[in-house]
DNA sequence: TTGAAAGCGTTACCAA
DNA sequence: TTGGTAACGCTTTCAA
């Protein structure tokens, strides 16, 4: 029937078409003036119209059409894992996140199904990242990470306790944690150290390094490092502090804090005396750990970084190709308390 | 100079066109092939060299061409917040994530610039999400979420202490904690009662209903409340316990067990007996708070959902225009330990 | 069984 | 200063 031009059907989202319609201009003028377009001269009545016919309608942009317009994104993908990660790490994410937004990424966190590396690796590439930033045990095949190249990612980079081939990596080294606190252990005269082993799945790939790191430092001092595999439960700590006296060990490195302090209580309570016959220390330095009696020793992680993470991320995308960069985010100091 | 059909450039990202070349064919069988589409026959012949170049390119799909096309996308966006949330709503963003790829929707975390609610609504709308799964403090506003409506989303989902109008409501009412703790410390004769107020920002969303659940829950019982406002540091404990006497308190629900152990730390030497002098309770029934003597009376919060929470979002999707739901996600019970 | 072509919403180039 | 038009990569309808 009507000869007038398509119209904006009522349920339907407005699109700049609609946009330029009502301000009777063109599609392109609308996108002029929507983004500031200083190459090319709008007058000011144009100017009014178009925002003005945008408001009216609701008209928001669609990213997927400017993307494939643009050819690019600027989406950083942080893919979520369920493994355990603790402050630090979380602390990192947050770091990452607000100062790419600053940078003007879109910052997207994406979950996993952890099913199988690759699988994910091509869910990610299907969204075209400029970057992705993937936690250790999400993208450790080589294969993921050329998938994600050829789909035009500038820059693949791992963040954990190890670097992976092939990809620029943000190393959290887990072993400084566990030879830090050795060390302190040992520099106190402990010698029969037990590391306790979180058994809950997903603490592995950052409990082996602890233990790695611990064994380094045992190794030059003859002492002995004895791994303790504990469920986070207060049965499990029970049943060790029960047959604590057998083990003949003089001192503990917990994995973490939240360990410690389940430990130390077992330990108390099956009458073993923190630290005079057992010596205990934690890692994260959590508020709670000075509470107890003893206070928790503990092994505190600081960032430490030349350039805030996310103006290193920024800089591997602008160069994109270059060699793998590795850089070390983590130092780690023990907090001597009362504990051991 | 070659008069051959443009050839794909090495640095390029291959396209499926670039597959259908590769494999003498059109597009369309292409698509065809990779997407499995049964309502068209393809040889068995055709169908494996289709595979056989799309895995020598490395092709990957590309999702904003893909979404352009469809109209629409399988997009669920779940806005991150840095309040301070506390560990059910985190089990239940995780809860939904899994439960949503499982219904094979594409779950994003959107970190949000939280400069203004309506920016941010903006923001996600630009990526056409078909729903949105924000935590209150982030789209109050009916601008927004009428924003995101008109961008195609088919629920927009509010997850917090509230409902939010205009919108479906994932309720987790704090108040029910507050009111909760509260009934267990008059059931046990205390009637002065202080209620600790975090004054980290980002807590007040949390705190405030559950102190109004305290207040709800003294009236009846000619109780009185007395807000206390506490960092999470030693030291702001510390003065708290100093005046402690001054206050005439003989119970304190402590918003939480982080804050409920630094508190009884605090009181305990200031000499103050827990819970003969002043009980206390906290909330969350973390683990740590049972290795404390006396053990930490706690509030315990559960999920009952009557379907899985990724169950009813894509109710809400399916059946988009429905009236807004609201659903109570959060049933508290204390578990009476030693110290209240 | 396969191919040609249209069209999704945007932007950029070129012409007016 | 503004408008026409082509192109981004994909899917789908229609035709062969």
């Amino acid at each position: 029937m009507s000869q007038l031009p398509k119209q904006p059907s009522a349920g339907a989202v407005p699109t700049s078409a609609d946009v330029a319609r009502l301000a009777g201009v063109s599609r392109a003028t609308v996108s002029y003036v929507l983004n500031n377009n200083s190459t090319v001269r709008i007058s000011d009545s144009t100017r009014r119209r178009v925002r003005e016919a945008a408001g009216e309608l609701g008209y928001v942009p669609h990213a997927a059409a400017r993307t494939l317009r643009a050819g690019h994104t600027r989406m950083v993908l942080l893919p979520t894992t369920n493994h355990a990660a603790g402050p630090v790490h979380h602390h990192i994410l947050r770091e990452l996140e607000s100062g790419l937004r600053r940078l003007d990424y879109t910052v997207v966190q994406h979950g996993s199904p952890g099913t199988c590396a690759d699988e994910d690796a091509r869910a990610w590439a299907e969204l075209r990242p400029v970057a992705v930033v993937a936690p250790v045990g999400i993208v450790p095949t080589a294969q993921g990470i050329a998938m994600l190249r050829r789909a035009g990612a500038k820059a693949v980079i791992t963040l954990g306790p190890q670097p992976v081939d092939g990809a620029h990596a943000l190393v959290m080294d887990q072993r400084e944690v566990g030879s830090c606190a050795t060390t302190h252990l040992l520099e106190r005269g402990w010698r029969r150290i037990g590391v306790i082993m979180p058994e809950e799945p997903g603490f592995a790939a950052f409990a082996e390094p602890r233990l790695a790191g611990a064994r380094r430092a045992a190794a030059g001092a003859g002492a002995c490092i004895e791994p303790l595999p504990l469920r986070y439960e207060e049965e499990s700590a029970a049943a060790l502090a029960l047959r604590w006296r057998t083990l003949g060990l003089d001192a503990v490195f917990a994995y973490n804090d939240d360990y410690a302090m389940l430990l130390m209580r077992a330990l108390q309570d099956a009458g073993i005396e923190v630290p005079r016959e057992t010596a205990v220390i934690g890692a994260d330095d959590l508020m709670l750990g000075r509470l107890l009696r003893p206070r928790l020793s503990s092994v505190r992680m600081e960032l430490v970084t030349a350039q805030p993470p996310a103006d290193l991320v920024d800089r591997l995308v602008q160069h994109a190709g270059t060699e793998p960069e590795r850089h070390d985010l983590l130092r780690a100091r023990a907090i001597p308390r009362e504990s051991g």
